[in-house]
RNA sequence: GACCCCAUCGUCUAGAGGCCUAGGACGUCACCCUUUCACGGUGAAGACACGGGUUCGAAUCCCGUUGGGGUCGCCA
């Protein structure tokens, strides 16, 4: 039994989104679930798309999830394997030139289409005598390589999926090499997981046919075939395809709008699976009841509503440590104790920190209760009990109770007529700052 | 158009012929807590897409219909 060896491989063409994020995770969970490693391997074959400022946003992007890579690996360092590779897929026959233009394979495929026929390479090339290929070199074209499959049918046995077989006469042969000499997808994927020694190979169902023919290259390059697992795609809310809204949005964007990434994290993990959705506080919690087996194969919409539940959940039950660091400068702990159960977004932490530790505009919505409420005002030192003690107190003067007595006294101390908890926030405001709002100023 | 996947409460799903008067989670609603709101706690309502079969018996098997997703690139 080997070790387990998995891969995430984005390419560095943009920034990483949801789905990306699902992806990543997943793979992650499966490798530490197995003990095995996770490799983050830059897809970036493609020169003029790639920039090395989306490779280092998708890292950032992992550590933000807090994904971390045991291995790492870039393609366009990788170059001198792919050229070994269709070398010797040339010695055996399986590579063959083809010098169709992507116009005319584009034209075939719209006249297939339109004969309601599947829109399969006929494998002209095929039938290319040295004399034809001679010629069309001699006009300038440059072609480029196909990978005759094996016709019949490839089977596997999907982590997800089960038995999946597919006829591979219904495929085209996929293009491994263009006409410019780079390497396609088909080609420096499976040469990266067979050399690199990926056993695993999970990703999105949107590459079960690819899978097919990778595995018969798998073979032809005498590599061993990875177990596959192809998890079904997500949908957005209204069950629309996937990359519209949430699916498409970016980590970065996540991130900027002040979600936590355990609450992205929980979602994902689960999303899509028979077991519940629950918000923990690290990644490694989540690796004990992660089981691929335990995912549908039927597309799961995402709701943000649910992330930004999660996302409240998740911050309800946050430590001051974990998030000390973003929170407004002089921040205390007694201060995030006292806010964390009543905001859906860390960033609302800023909009609280006034209310204790300066200047708000103070609403005076019932004159009488105020005024008591300024004239039983307790000297300080305040503790936990002090609002309770003092309401009690403006209410025997005031005989206002319940709502009449409380709304009042919110909107004069805080500004607002809902927040956290008044008992544990009055010691932190202080009798200065309370003083003063009770005046109206 | 062809091929592949899927179809159970609003959402994610359990269910692999009788254990299902269909279970759980999230949401929703109600109640409780707090002499306010929120937080928290308890409880309730809520689904087998449709039509044919097979069978003593079907959410479960078969066929069809409808609906959703995916693939069919010199993208990844």
């Amino acid at each position: 039994m080997t070790d387990v060896s998995v891969r995430f491989a984005p390419s560095p063409t943009g920034r990483l989104h949801v789905g990306n994020a699902r992806a990543a995770l997943l793979n992650w969970l499966f490798a530490r679930k197995h003990g095995g490693s996770f490799l983050l391997r830059l897809d970036d074959t493609d020169a003029a798309r790639s920039t090395s400022e989306f490779a280092q946003g998708i890292e950032a992007d992992l550590r933000w999830l807090g994904l971390g890579w045991d291995r790492f690996a870039r393609q366009s360092e990788r170059f001198d394997f792919y050229t070994a590779a269709t070398g010797k897929l040339k010695q055996s026959g399986r590579l063959y030139p083809c010098y169709e233009t992507p116009e005319e394979l584009e034209l075939r495929r719209k006249i297939q289409l339109s004969r309601k026929r599947p829109p399969v390479y006929d494998r002209a090339a095929l039938k290319l005598t040295d004399a034809d290929r001679a010629k069309l070199e001699a006009e300038g074209r440059r072609p480029h390589w196909r990978f005759r499959l094996d016709h019949g049918v490839t089977a596997w046995d999907d982590l997800i999926h089960g038995r999946v077989e597919i006829d591979m006469a219904s495929l085209s042969d996929p293009v491994l090499v263009r006409s410019d000499g780079y390497p396609l997808y088909t080609l420096s994927s499976v040469v990266d997981d067979g050399d690199l020694g990926i056993t695993h190979v999970i990703r999105g169902e949107d590459h079960v046919t690819n899978t097919a023919a990778q595995i018969q290259l798998f073979a032809a390059l005498d590599y061993a075939v990875p177990v596959f697992g192809h998890f079904s795609w997500l949908l957005d809310a209204e069950g629309a395809g996937l990359s519209k809204r949430i699916g498409s949005l970016s980590l970065a964007d996540l991130r900027e709008q002040g979600y936590e990434p355990m609450a992205l994290n929980s979602l994902l993990a689960r999303l899509g699976s028979a077991d519940p959705v629950e918000p923990q506080l690290d990644v490694q919690a989540l690796v004990a009841g992660f089981d691929l087996g335990r995912f549908s194969r039927a597309p799961a919409r995402l709701d943000p509503h649910e992330l930004d539940l999660l996302n409240a959940r998740i911050l309800h039950a946050s430590d001051f440590n974990t998030v000390r660091d973003r929170l407004p400068a002089g921040a205390t702990e007694a201060f995030w104790l006292a806010i964390r159960g009543n905001i859906g977004r860390l960033v609302e932490a800023a909009d609280w920190w006034p209310v204790v530790s300066g200047e708000i505009a103070t609403v005076i919505e019932d004159p009488a209760v105020v005024a008591a409420a300024a004239e039983t005002l307790p000297a300080e030192p305040w503790d936990g009990a002090t609002w309770k003690a003092w309401t009690q107190a403006i209410s025997a003067r005031t005989g206002a109770k319940g709502k009449a007595l409380f709304h009042p006294l919110r909107l004069a101390l805080t500004g607002r007529d809902k927040g956290p908890e008044m008992a544990p926030l009055l010691p932190l405001i202080g009798r200065d700052r309370v003083a003063k709002r009770l005046s109206g100023v």
